[in-house]
DNA sequence: ATTATATACATTGACAGGCGAGGTATATCG
DNA sequence: CGATATACCTCGCCTGTCAATGTATATAAT
């Protein structure tokens, strides 16, 4: 059973940003990281994946380049910037403290 | 400094249910209630809480009736279903494990 | 050779939830 | 009489997700 996609929506961009932080990496391989630190529970459906590299990278947070894989398929690789890392510290902070205003309206108190 | 509302959609119907556990109650209440156990971090906006309510009503996890005050503005109380109990209580078990996989999602490992 | 699977990227259009802006009505306080 | 609090409601826009669809390379199986 996977997450209600509802649920983790705007959470989207960083994760991808925390996914960069320790270093450069590629659309296919980030979302197997995803999948990887879920233990398989979540990853992103391909279009919301590379809409949300746009997105980022639009807004100055993500910059990309193509690889020079000499054979195989092409990959755009990520960067994260200055302004990711910054955005990305900022989301974890609202992160946290949503979690505990959330599990305040979810408790019949 | 009020919580990003993407990162509460989704949760708008479970935190509605969570209010009426404790008795029928109508929107301005329910509202207050909620501003009231976040510490006045948040509250909904009026048209996504009436918005919420029809698709609650909608979707059978809630009733509702008219109130019969004899004097003052009318209000529309809503009581929660055996369906919403059911549908509450499996969101908040969804929200516990998002929660854990969202933190491993945010955690620079 | 052909088929299947994994890798790898990308776009389009539909859909759903949040909400700004607007509206209605009652009661109280100054 | 105007302001504020209570109390409800709807229309239409915006944004993020995703099913569907398409492209291309490499490997393993049939």
């Amino acid at each position: 059973m996977s997450i209600t996609s509802d649920t983790l929506r705007g959470h989207t961009d960083a994760i991808i940003l925390t996914r960069l932080l320790a270093g450069d990496s590629y659309g296919y391989a980030i979302n197997k990281g995803v999948q990887e630190c879920t233990g398989g529970a979540h990853s992103f459906k391909e279009a919301t994946l590379y809409t949300a590299f746009r997105r980022l990278e639009e807004n100055g947070l993500i910059r990309s380049y193509w690889g020079d894989e000499g054979s195989g398929a092409r990959r755009r690789y990520y960067a994260i910037t200055a302004e990711g890392r910054q955005a990305c510290r900022q989301h974890v902070e609202e992160w946290e403290s949503t979690k505990h205003l959330l599990d305040a309206m979810l408790s019949d108190a």
